[in-house]
DNA sequence: AAGATCATTCTTGTATCCATAATGGGACTG
DNA sequence: CAGTCCCATTATGGATACAAGAATGATCTT
């Protein structure tokens, strides 16, 4: 497993509490609109209120939750529009990570990034095995969340391989968090068209990296990120018409 | 004074500390790579090390400093590289901005964004007139305040324009700041033929949106940005080398 | 009875405190 | 004399304490 990026680890007991957060916001535990009091979540957490401070903090600059002065903060689930236009923004910076990877990556970053692939395409056919299969006590949960992860990696070397260290700092910290839960709970309605879909995508960005075609590669993978955020608003559609 | 965004103010002490600590690096108080040790900038702000921690928390995401676990913050100017690095993401944020800009701007919208077409124009003038004159006593300190505020709220209505949130969002948390703490530093330097070309850029991206000319909207001002970097960079190049 | 006003309570923002991990210096040894 | 190991010092992360500003509810007035 690659060190989560090149940049500053705070690594520590503020970003779990804010991944966390952040889970049950989407798992819809906490409610739109819901006031999170920070009393209630130390207690939930079993830590003080100064880290959850913090988490709110880093959650509020993530559009997460709404954080205003002297006054609780509130949940602010994004409406299906927003999280198109997050997707939108998330298109559009990484489409300039695979155009600057396309023009400049290196052996090196190359060969990482076809290993990347390799795991990521093991992955998903695994984990299409497992579901076509339906047997019920296959660690179906475990695939899914290495499907997620290798797909995670192979956007991530790219996005190092760009060689913008302000463009792997802006995704990780707007982006890439957002795009994570979002998945994890989704992933159990992606069908396998879908997975094949993203699969071919991979497989055509990388292509064009490994043959230095930067308006392709950029192309690619815009097209790739839309795709993906069509299925999630969509996701996020039929679940907010549920709860 | 339009109010400074459409979205969550905090609006309170930590971010303005983490304002001041930034102007403080940019012009140099605090050298690259020197250790902020949180109990002195507490007593240099006379606050208690809380909001001090926060500030610092801020700027570790806006890449300003570097915050390891356990380690003091460590101040990380970034190299003319990082600059040139920062201004191609912003480029990327606001051409995306300009065009979405040309493609949805209401008449509202569109009066907004000329009036402050107008104001920096006025503003340039008046300092271009100032900057020829060398009156020693003029307000030049105030002209030039007026400038960087009238650019600024022409950018910011395209990006209220473009109907895009998270790309407000994206473009305040990771960018605008930093923009703004660069510009105040620098403007003392900026001569007069780069203001007429700024002058000029902004006419050219107002004309584009006007029409609704999305692709030229963005041509124009990925150019207009880039421009704006090539300068900043190689001024803090200069900068770099006098220290 | 409805609305407004004021007091109470609750929650946040900031300060202070404590435990733990890093740092730097000194002593000891090869 | 240099290198290394260890301990004291110091600074950070987190917990607790305190003050001040909203939200709420009760009471009084019209």
């Amino acid at each position: 497993m690659p060190k989560s990026g090149p940049s500053s680890h705070p690594a520590g007991l503020i970003e779990e509490i804010a991944e966390k957060i952040h889970a049950r916001i989407i798992s819809g535990d906490y409610k739109p609109g819901e006031r999170l009091k920070q009393d209630l979540l130390a207690e939930e957490f079993g830590v003080s209120r100064t880290p959850i401070r913090e988490a709110l903090s880093k959650l509020d600059a993530r559009g997460i939750v709404r954080l205003e002065m002297r006054r609780s903060a509130t949940v602010s689930v994004p409406s299906p529009r927003e999280v198109r236009e997050m997707y939108q923004v998330r298109a559009e910076l990484e489409g300039l990570a695979a155009e600057l990877a396309a023009e400049w990556i290196n052996d090196a970053k190359l060969r990482a990034l076809e290993a990347a692939h390799e795991a990521f395409v093991k992955a998903a056919t695994k984990l299409r095995a497992a579901k076509t299969a339906r047997s019920r006590e296959s660690a179906l949960p475990k695939l899914s969340l290495d499907w997620i992860g290798t797909n995670e990696v192979f956007h991530q070397c790219i996005v190092e391989a760009s060689g913008n260290s302000a463009l792997a700092r802006v995704l990780r910290e707007v982006s890439a968090g957002y795009v994570r839960n979002l998945m994890l709970s989704s992933a159990a309605e992606t069908n396998v068209l879908r997975m094949e879909s993203n699969v071919a995508s991979h497989a055509a960005i990388l292509a064009a990296i490994r043959e230095h075609d930067p308006a392709r590669a950029r192309a690619a993978m815009v097209g790739h990120i839309r795709e993906g955020g069509d299925f999630v608003a969509a996701w996020f559609e039929r679940r907010q018409v549920k709860s």
